[in-house]
DNA sequence: TAAAAGTTTCAGAAAATATTGAAAGTACGA
DNA sequence: TCGTACTTTCAATATTTTCTGAAACTTTTA
């Protein structure tokens, strides 16, 4: 396998894996071509590269830069928008953290506060059902503030804690 | 709101939040039924509480039991099986780290074990794509590991090191 | 061992998501 | 202010995922 060979299977292979993580094909697929480019493309190099249109690529687009995943920049003389993203992989994990937080966290937090204050009786099967969502609760905030932890903080960070955690 | 509608919005919205973390809506909702259930519950039972068909239910339930967060058992004198789930949410929080893992991390672990020997003349574009894809493991193995920690580890050693490491 | 009671499977239907492409919108330069 | 070169939007279409329901299968009991 050569190098070419290699960046098509990781760029092909990203956007599968983008399905299981809850992010689009064409959006992951973005993503994998930006990050083994090695200069600024257009929406329309991205069109040709990865086979899709203009619509998709587009609105793909669009969320990438939304997330500040990848950026917008101007060639002189040309009109066109040209894109990139920094091959920072720590940045690209805070960024994640943030928007799964948003997406897979907050509303369990919402959920579990309106739900905490049912009227009743206390009789065992409203306590057990207190507890149960207490204990969900508890986890959760803790998830919370964990993925918030990541989203802010830098690279020493992640070494100093998360690989000494795991050790 | 009294302990049923607090009871049934859970089992919904539960249902809803299963969606964004990958998980079907009806096995989300069974999940949730049974853990804020008092007794064990029979397929009829579930289809009959979340309006859903046999083959939906069973084919989630097996599922459930398949992860090991619901068990099975019977009630003398009758065919019928039951199932109810222990209402320890961290033993929910580990099943649910063993499958993410191995749905999300395991399968970018193999693609980047295939991609890490491409031959070519070292280029600068091949270091830089050589780069990128090492970058992408380390903090892939990390987050492997980390999975793999939680996944084994008890309630003591989450209460010990991540509420911590929060803080 | 036959009927009854329950469980599993799976092809087709329905629902949810992603993609297309063409029309509408915008910004720039002459 | 007009034409050109792009970007954005969105209704229609395609794809993927989930759900249904009935038939096939399995287990139990009489």
């Amino acid at each position: 396998m050569n190098h070419k060979e290699a960046k098509l299977k990781f760029i092909q292979a990203w956007g599968t894996m983008g399905t299981n993580w809850g992010i689009n094909r064409a959006m992951a697929q973005i993503h994998a071509l930006l990050l083994t480019a090695i200069v600024p493309l257009s929406t329309e190099d991205i069109m040709d590269e990865l086979n899709i249109s203009r619509g998709n690529a587009n609105m793909n687009i669009r969320t990438l830069l939304d997330w500040g995943i990848i950026s917008k920049e101007h060639k002189p003389g040309d009109r066109k928008e040209y894109f990139s993203t920094k091959k920072d992989i720590w940045q690209l994990i805070r960024v994640i953290a943030r928007e799964r937080k948003k997406r897979e966290i907050d509303p369990v937090v919402k959920l579990l506060d309106e739900l905490e204050d049912f009227t009743g009786n206390n009789s065992k099967e409203e306590k057990e059902l207190r507890k149960t969502l207490t204990d969900i609760k508890n986890y959760t905030s803790t998830a919370s503030d964990l993925f918030d932890k990541v989203s802010r903080s830098d690279y020493g960070w992640f070494v100093k804690t998360i690989v000494k955690l795991i050790k």
